[in-house]
Order: structure tokens, then C-alpha cells, then sequence
DNA sequence: AGAACAGTGTAGACGGCAGAAACATTACCA
DNA sequence: TGGTAATGTTTCTGCCGTCTACACTGTTCT
């Protein structure tokens, strides 16, 4: 836990401060994410994130960036490791995506919250999701070639397979499924059920021929 | 707009409220909604919301409750529309269920942003959507029973199209779509598209015989 | 070595917020 | 007509984001 570092000043109030911030987000939620919080937890003063952030907005967005990038880093591992056809790594992705958000729900929730920016905009962040989805769409058009995925846009389809993993991972972080269902689901069965619906979805009506 | 209404003290303070938190929440989003900012709206002074609610959640919920109801009325016109075959039905209380989400996004986000209230619970609105989920689930098994749903847990296949619906409108309402994809696709068809994948997944896997 | 300087943290102030308490006004009813 | 409950206002406390002026620390130049 932060190791022995209190060189000068603080040592690398930058690093405390987004690891506070997430600290925060996990026990309280992110309404609950307080420039003031995180100083306080940090051990300096309310004014000293402004030395690194301009802004509480530039703090949450630090942290955003911060979920993106491990997000991505685990799906590329995760992909990595899977077998080597499309479709199978296609899985593997979506799979490391919905498992990323269930482990990690405060991430997840500062990444798509949506409420807690206050604009949506931020260029870079754009540009990595496009780029998350462009990198979808070329997965499923291969996916295609090889014929096991039916034939349609691949850009459609690539946004409902996002819709539904989304709005799955969403439900569960704002605890909606619980109340939803009776006892004997289980999250993971759950999860292996939608996963498993976007697949058959996403299959040949026909079964291959041969 | 609010007619003519000044009876004594303000006439209808309570829905005055109601009608501003949609209207700030609207304008602003989720996160400006202040008690005081919608007193000021209301022309009151910033203390006399809490004569009609004990609180700031209050206040929000009970604009969520609102808003499940209308939702609710919403689906059902639309449902009772529809040609008189559950698999029709079903299609029209989905469609309804996602225009509903685009043409009120500011009642859709209060309902289901998650970080707006502080706490989940609320046993009311527990009730009201685990008794949509089982009308859910009713009209899917009824659907199998007709051989036009491919057989499964009719549960997890709700699940899963609540996910998928679920999670369209919130990336649409989050303005995230705008950034995934290139121009040439419209809203409504991207929407359409999402919806055909829902019904492609839930067809039986052959043809029926006949 | 010593002085100037930039980077980093602090102290205090301002206005806005949620919420509680005490007070004022109005509608209604006996 | 007078009493009472409902409704709205004022005022206060404590937290928040953010700004400004100041203090400390490490570096760099002479």
C-alpha cells in the first residue's frame, strides 16, 4: 500500500490521489467523489489536487482514462490467449469485457456513468472507443467470411453485441438483477446465458452444410 | 404550461416540483438537479420542497416513479395495439419500451441512472419491475409454446433482451453512439437493426417444418 | 556558497448546496 | 370568530468546488 515514498513534498500525489479516487468510488459511489474526500485520504490539503488537476472533472477523467487502458490490456491478454480463430477470439474479448466490468464495477462505473462527467465529449476518449468498435467490426466481418457468423452489417451487429453486454454489465453494477430475478441464479450463470444468446444470435440460421 | 394555478400558497407546489426536476434534469442532466434550483423554477424559496419531500432522493423518486408509470401506460397502449399474437406483442411492448427511452430520455435516465440515488432499493420500484420482467417472461414461454421462441430458459432469454435494450438506450441516451459509428447510419436504424438481432436470436434455430 | 526560480502544498475566502429549526402565513373547520 | 394544521420563509450549520495569496522545497545559475 503506497510503499515507503515521502520524499519532499508528498512524492507522487498524482498516482495517491487516482488511487484515492477510485478507494472512494468503490466504498461510497461516484456521487460520492469529492475533490475534498480524496485530499482528505491522500493526507494534504482540499486545495492540493488542483496543483495536478485542473478540475474534479479532469480527476474523474484521469480515472476513466486509467479504466481504459487496463481495460484494454486484459481484453488484449485475454484475446492473446485464446485459440487461434477468429471466432473464438471474438469470445474470448467478450467475455474479458463483461468479466473487466463485473471485477472491476467502480472502473466501470466512472467509464460509462454517463452522469458524472459533465461533457460527454473529450476527444481521446472518442477516439478510443471508435477505434474499440472498428476493431469489433473487423473481428465479426472475418468471423463472416469464414461463415460462422450470418451474413448482415457487421457494424450493426457489432452494436448490438455492445448493447447487450452493456446493458448487461450495467444492470448487474447498479444492482438492478438482483431484485429481477428469483433465488437460484447465479451471476455467472447469468453472464454464460447473454454471452451465450449473443452467440446463437450471432450464428448461421442454418447450420453449416457439411 | 402550469395554467392558471395560484390559489393560495403556490396551488400545486408537489407537481410544480415534479415538472421542474424533469425539466432540469432535461436541461442541465442529473447531476444540476439541486433542490434548489428546482424551488427557484417553482418560484419558491429553497426550503419549501421539503414540505412535500422529506428529502432530495424523495424527490427523485418520485419523479422515477412517474416515470415508470408512463412507461408502463406507454407499453401497454402500445401492446394492446398490436395484432393479437403473443410473438407481435412482444415486438410492439419492446419497441415501446426503447421509444419510450428515446422520446423521454430524461425520465429514462432518472429511472435508471443508478448513481442518482443513493441508495437501490426502494422495495416499490423492486416490485414493479420484477412484475415486468414475469409478464416478460410469461409472454416468452408463450411464445415457445407457439414454436415461434427457440426453447430455453425463458428467464435468462429476458434477461438478455433487457440487456440488449437496456443497454441501447442508455449508450444512445449517454450520446455515445454519436461517437462509435460513421455517419451514414441513423438512429432509427441502428435501432431497428438492434431490435431484428433480438429477433433473429430468439428464433428457433430451424425453420418451422411446414 | 548563495540567490533566483519553478514546482508543489497550505490557509483562507466565496458562493452554492442539503438539510434542520424556528418562525410566519394562509386555508379551513368548529 | 377563533383555533389548528398545512404550507412557505428565514436562518443556521456543515460540506462542497474553486480562487487567491502565501510557504516550503529542490534545482539551477552565478
Amino acid at each position: 500500500m503506497t510503499a515507503a515514498k515521502e520524499k519532499y513534498h508528498h512524492g507522487d500525489l498524482r498516482s495517491a490521489l487516482l488511487e484515492a479516487a477510485l478507494a472512494v468510488i468503490s466504498e461510497i459511489g461516484p456521487q460520492g467523489l469529492s475533490i475534498r474526500e480524496v485530499a482528505r485520504r491522500a493526507g494534504v490539503s482540499h486545495a492540493a489536487p488542483y496543483r495536478h488537476f485542473t478540475d474534479r472533472d479532469e480527476l474523474i477523467l484521469a480515472v476513466v482514462e486509467q479504466g481504459f487502458d487496463l481495460m484494454q490490456q486484459t481484453m488484449q491478454t485475454e484475446k492473446a490467449a485464446a485459440p487461434d480463430d477468429p471466432l473464438n477470439q471474438f469470445a474470448a474479448s467478450g467475455l474479458a469485457y463483461v468479466n473487466f466490468a463485473l471485477q472491476h464495477p467502480a472502473y466501470y462505473r466512472v467509464m460509462f456513468s454517463g452522469d458524472l462527467l459533465s461533457s460527454t465529449g473529450h476527444l481521446s476518449l472518442q477516439h478510443t472507443s471508435h477505434e474499440a468498435l472498428q476493431e469489433m467490426v473487423a473481428n465479426i466481418s472475418e468471423c463472416q467470411q469464414l461463415g460462422v457468423v450470418r451474413s448482415g452489417d457487421p457494424v450493426m451487429q457489432a452494436l448490438a453485441i455492445l448493447s447487450t453486454i452493456h446493458g448487461f454489465v450495467s444492470l448487474v453494477n447498479d444492482n438492478r438483477i438482483g431484485h429481477l430475478v428469483d433465488q437460484p441464479y447465479s451471476l455467472e450463470s447469468i453472464r454464460d446465458a447473454v454471452l451465450a444468446a449473443i452467440f446463437e444470435g450471432l450464428a448461421p440460421p442454418q447450420p453449416l452444410p457439411a
